[in-house]
DNA sequence: ACCATTTGACCGGG
DNA sequence: CCCGGTCAAATGGT
């Protein structure tokens, strides 16, 4: 929709050049040693060690790397993609379809569609007694539409959409995948933009993120306090220190290439569940993300110790990235955020 | 009766 | 052709 001008660039590439020079700052930071050769080798062979923080520094570099190199070679195609390939399903006219419709009308053609949503991944873990699907609301409403055995996966995956799309034209949806290994763990990847309005009375903790609160609001705040109780910790895999609160824990899948271009909000606007307390937490705030945002680009490297309560918090690769570089105005849940076509993440312990 | 879920079929991308 | 995602009729709950 927007085109994405050469001032917008330009702001880009300043805030990843920011980021880049923080996240320089935190290596000098954690005493190690700039491998600036390191840089132009894949991230899989880069790191000779196994220390997390260096790790995670020369990965934020890399990913910062790629971003700038990929603006620099105009990677960037946010404005208009070819809009032609409307009409490719046979399917007629149920109301979903008319939605489509009117998607494509204004973002570009539905056969495209999946891959310029938005998607994001969190894995929660759920007590065992409570180990059930119906147990991770997150407080939208979803309405179940299918569910489907996966190739490998030992538990069938649900789909389910927002409850508001044919009322209000939200496309938003998400799956709920039973993880193999550990049963009490869910994985759920979001996709789309809520663009319905679900009023939530939530109280949110005080210094949490008011824009998220504008953008997201919930529908059954009692129901979302009850779901939430059986959330658990995850705890492994803890390279830094995080404290050992119950909490939740969000794994952010951030899809391979997920699109961010100016990330200036919290990181826990990255969901909707993530401006919760959680009841297990008491009243310490412990339970919400802030590590400000700039998750990807700027301040965060500098702010990601602060806030980020969860014991596990990671963004990781997502082989199923839908977002390829021709994604216009990107249909994310939270306003601010915006997604970088070219911006690559590919750590699977990047927030750890 | 209405609404959500279930489930087999269908469709399209890779 | 396989597989993941979606559809829509059937079913169940309220």
């Amino acid at each position: 929709m927007e085109n994405f001008g050469e001032r917008d660039q330009n702001k880009l590439k300043n805030e990843l050049l920011k980021g880049k020079e923080l996240a320089k700052q935190l290596q000098i930071h954690l005493n190690m040693r700039p491998s600036p050769s390191s840089m132009a080798a894949s991230p899989s062979s880069s790191y000779s060690n196994d220390n997390g923080g260096e790790l995670l520094v020369q990965k934020i570099l890399c990913s910062y790397e790629k971003a700038l190199s990929l603006l620099n070679s105009n990677g960037i195609q946010i404005s208009e993609s070819p809009s032609s390939l409307n009409g490719g399903s046979p399917r007629s006219e149920d109301s979903d379809r008319e939605f489509k419709d009117l998607f494509d009308q204004t973002n570009a053609n539905s056969s495209r569609r999946r891959n310029i949503l938005p998607i994001w991944t969190q894995k929660f873990q759920v007590s065992p007694g409570m180990a059930l699907e119906g147990s991770l609301d997150d407080g939208f409403c979803w309405r179940k539409y299918g569910q489907k055995g996966i190739l490998g996966a030992k538990h069938p995956r649900g789909y389910y959409r927002c409850t508001y799309r044919n009322l209000q034209g939200c496309l938003a949806t998400k799956q709920v995948q039973r993880s193999d290994d550990n049963p009490t763990v869910f994985e759920i990847t979001y996709r789309g933009k809520h663009s319905c309005s679900q009023v939530s009375n939530l109280s949110t903790p005080s210094t949490t993120t008011p824009k998220f609160q504008q953008q997201n609001q919930q529908t059954s705040p009692d129901a979302l306090l009850n779901s939430w109780a059986c959330l658990r910790v995850i705890t492994q895999n803890l390279d830094t220190t995080i404290h050992e609160t119950p909490t939740l824990s969000f794994h952010y899948d951030a899809a391979d290439r997920v699109k961010t271009s100016t990330v200036d909000v919290n990181f826990a606007e990255f969901s909707p569940c993530s401006s919760f307390m959680s009841p297990t937490t008491s009243g310490s705030g412990l339970s919400y993300l802030s590590a400000s945002s700039s998750g990807l680009s700027e301040g965060f490297v500098g702010n990601q110790k602060l806030d980020l309560q969860p014991n596990k918090c990671e963004i990781f690769s997502s082989p199923t990235s839908a977002l390829d570089s021709e994604a216009p105005a990107l249909d994310f849940p939270f306003g601010d955020l915006q997604l970088d076509p070219t911006f690559t993440f590919d750590d699977t312990n990047f927030f750890s």
